[in-house]
DNA sequence: CAAACTGTACCGGATGGAAGGTACAGTTTG
DNA sequence: CAAACTGTACCTTCCATCCGGTACAGTTTG
């Protein structure tokens, strides 16, 4: 057997968003500039609905990679607060505009956002009760602040300048590891 | 002179986004919403182009007065953390997924982000200095947190617990408010 | 005052091209 | 061999855009 091209061609329709949006990703533009044919794209993906299906699979999955990189473990097996400073780390360091266009464009059909909220549940949970601790708040204040810098990059004309980016990183490091350390397993 | 439908047009194309996204702003899904017809679109936004690019400028300009009104003034007549403080707070109740889609999808073309750029600069800039103070830096965080929320409600499946929401707000007006303060006037 | 005129606001259908999707016969490569 | 493609041709739907026409408010002019 060959080698597939599955991922290629994810990878090129992702270059294809982040260029010029969820619009223009066409069988003809995706197949341009992964270098194959509209043809070898459709062997793959039998509609433009399947390989949008695709993205947000794929998407979700290098995520939750890259957490569990973070981390050296799956997300059962560490503590909250390990999780949450992995997001905010993943998320600082290897966000793109491409993904946040996907994730918002796919919010409406759960077809679409079913892998990446799987991800979202696991790592970055909002606080489960309506009378969140000052701790679970700011764990979720962090979390917010995370993607927030998220968006930032994705809106602003120009990249914040990398000191400020770092300094805000460590704000947000930092104020998830201060405090007493609770007693609490993943598998909740 | 008869009524111009000109905001009525555009209310409906926000509408139409929120539901569907950018790429479903059609002339006739716009027509159909709004209760006019193709024709009468055309009369107003002689291309496709011109209202997505209609549409960010009204978008920039209700946010800009929903601003003034939350400060009772312009953005030079006010404090940095008046600013801050009426950012968030604005943020929080009334930003919509509609238009993070139209921002995120706009945002590679100048012509279509100056407008809300220019409310960004205005009411909550990223820090001037690369090596900001704690207060600079905080007052950034909280912001992305702002934003953070944004986004978190236009991405979740179900809309936060209210309850929550209120203590996230409580919290980040708390941190804008807490402090001494620097004197520090507007106009920049 | 009223007929004539002007310009804005809007209707409704026609058109042409772009893009999704189908079909299938040939080619490369592990 | 068989999976992984290439390449071409074609159909169909959708959609931006164009444009001739209608309704009507306001203004001019006799």
């Amino acid at each position: 057997m060959r080698q597939s091209k599955r991922t290629q061609i994810l990878d090129a329709a992702f270059r294809v968003v982040q260029r010029a949006g969820v619009r223009a990703v066409t069988f003809e533009s995706v197949a341009a500039e992964s270098g194959l044919t509209k043809g070898g794209l459709l062997y793959h993906f039998p509609s433009r609905e399947a390989l949008l299906e695709a993205m947000h699979g794929h998407m979700a999955q290098r995520w939750e990679e890259e957490l569990e990189g973070a981390v050296g473990g799956a997300a059962g097996e560490v503590s909250a607060r390990e999780r949450s400073a992995a997001y905010a780390a993943v998320t600082a360091r290897s966000s793109t505009r491409a993904e946040l266009l996907l994730m918002l464009e796919g919010a409406n059909e759960p077809a679409m956002c079913a892998p990446w909220h799987g991800v979202l549940e696991r790592w970055a949970p909002a606080p489960v009760s309506a009378e969140p601790s000052r701790r679970e708040l700011e764990a979720f204040v962090h979390r917010l602040a995370a993607d927030g810098l998220w968006l930032y990059e994705s809106l602003a004309e120009r990249p914040l300048d990398p000191r400020v980016r770092r300094r805000v990183a460590e704000y947000l490091a930092a104020a998830s590891a201060e405090g007493p350390e609770e007693d609490e397993d993943g598998d909740a």
